[in-house]
DNA sequence: GCCCACTCGATGCACCTGCATCAATCTTGA
DNA sequence: TCAAGATTGATGCAGGTGCATCGAGTGGGC
C-alpha cells in the first residue's frame, strides 16, 4: 500500500487537471460571451427537458447531475427566479416537489446548444479524430469508473441535441 | 465553419469534464482527511520552494499556476496568514515584492506529498498501465494546446517530489 | 396508532472566485 | 525632464460552493 505514483501516471494527472481546467474555461467563456448563463443552467434545463412532461423532483435532478443536494436547490432557485423553470406541488410527497422547465426555459435550451455545440467543436471535436475521441473516452471510463460510483451514460447514448456535463 | 461536434468528440467532452471533477474530488476529499489544506496551497508552495532560494515575484507564480492575478493575491495573503510564507520587498522594483517560502513552508509541502501522490497513485496509477497513461496525456494534451497558450511542462519533467497541476 | 429513523429540501455561515477598479510605481518617448 | 501609458499587487462587491443543520413529512416496526 501507498505506492508512489508512475511519473508517466502523475503526468496524466497533471494534465487532466490543466486541460480540463482550461478547456471547461474556454467553453464557458465562449458562453458567456454569447450572452448565456453558466453551463450548470444548461444541464439542468436539458434535463428537465428530457424528462417526461418536463418535470423532476428536485432530488433526480441531483441524481442526474451528479451535484450536492444544497447546490442543486439553490440552483432551482435561480432558475425559477430568471423565470426558466417553476416550482410545483408534489401531491404524493408533501415534503418533496416538482420543477417544471416553462416555455422560455426549453427555448434558452435550444439556444444554448447552439453556441455549446459550436464550443465542442472548436475546442474538442476539432482536436481530435473520431477514433481519437473515442479512445480518449476510453481512457477517462477507467479512471471515472469506481472512485465513488460513477455512473456515466455508454458512448453512443448522446442525442443530437445535448450532452449533459 | 460552426460545424456541429460529432457523437464521439461530444461524449469525450462529457467524460473529461465529468471524470476530472470526479478525480480531482477524491483526491482533495483524501487530503482533507488528512488533515491537509487544498492542492491549491500544494502547488504554490511547491512553485515557491522549487524557485532559487525559495521566493519568487506574485507575477511569476500567476503565471507558473496558470491563475489570474488576485487569486494569487489571495492565496499568498493565506499562506502568510499561516505562517507558510512571508512577503519581503523588492528593493529594484518598489511595486513588486517578493514571496518567500518559510521552514514551515517547506515541511508542510513535502508531508502534503505523501498524501498527495499517494492518492495520485490510487486514483490514476492503479487505474492505468504506464503505457496508457502515456496515451491518456498523448491525447490530452492534443486538446490543451492552443487553446488560449498552455504551457504545460514536458511528460518527463516530473520529479521524485512533486508534481504540480 | 405511535414512535423513531429516514428522506426531502432550505438556509446561515464561512470561504472562495470573478470582475472591475484602485493606487503606487516603473518605463517610454518626445 | 516629464507626461502618458503600462505593470504590479490589493480590494470591494456580487455571486457560487461546501458544510452543518433544520423543519417538515414519510414509512416501518411494534
Amino acid at each position: 500500500m501507498k505506492r508512489k505514483p508512475s511519473t508517466e501516471a502523475t503526468s496524466a494527472w497533471i494534465r487532466l487537471m490543466r486541460v480540463q481546467s482550461r478547456v471547461l474555461d474556454c467553453v464557458e467563456q465562449d458562453l458567456k460571451k454569447a450572452g448565456f448563463p453558466p453551463l450548470a443552467w444548461y444541464d439542468a434545463l436539458l434535463e428537465l427537458s428530457r424528462a417526461p412532461s418536463g418535470e423532476l423532483r428536485p432530488v433526480e435532478l441531483e441524481r442526474q447531475m451528479l451535484i450536492p443536494q444544497y447546490s442543486t436547490s439553490r440552483l432551482i432557485d435561480r432558475l425559477v427566479d430568471e423565470g426558466l423553470a417553476c416550482r410545483r406541488e408534489c401531491k404524493i410527497d408533501k415534503r418533496g416537489q416538482f420543477v417544471e422547465i416553462t416555455e422560455a426555459g426549453r427555448e434558452l435550451q435550444k439556444r444554448m446548444w447552439g453556441a455549446y455545440s459550436a464550443a465542442i467543436e472548436k475546442y474538442v471535436g476539432s482536436k481530435l479524430s473520431d477514433a481519437d475521441a473515442v479512445k480518449l473516452s476510453g481512457l477517462l471510463d477507467r479512471l471515472g469508473c469506481s472512485c465513488g460510483e460513477m455512473k456515466l451514460p455508454p458512448v453512443v447514448n448522446v442525442n443530437e441535441t445535448s450532452p449533459s456535463r
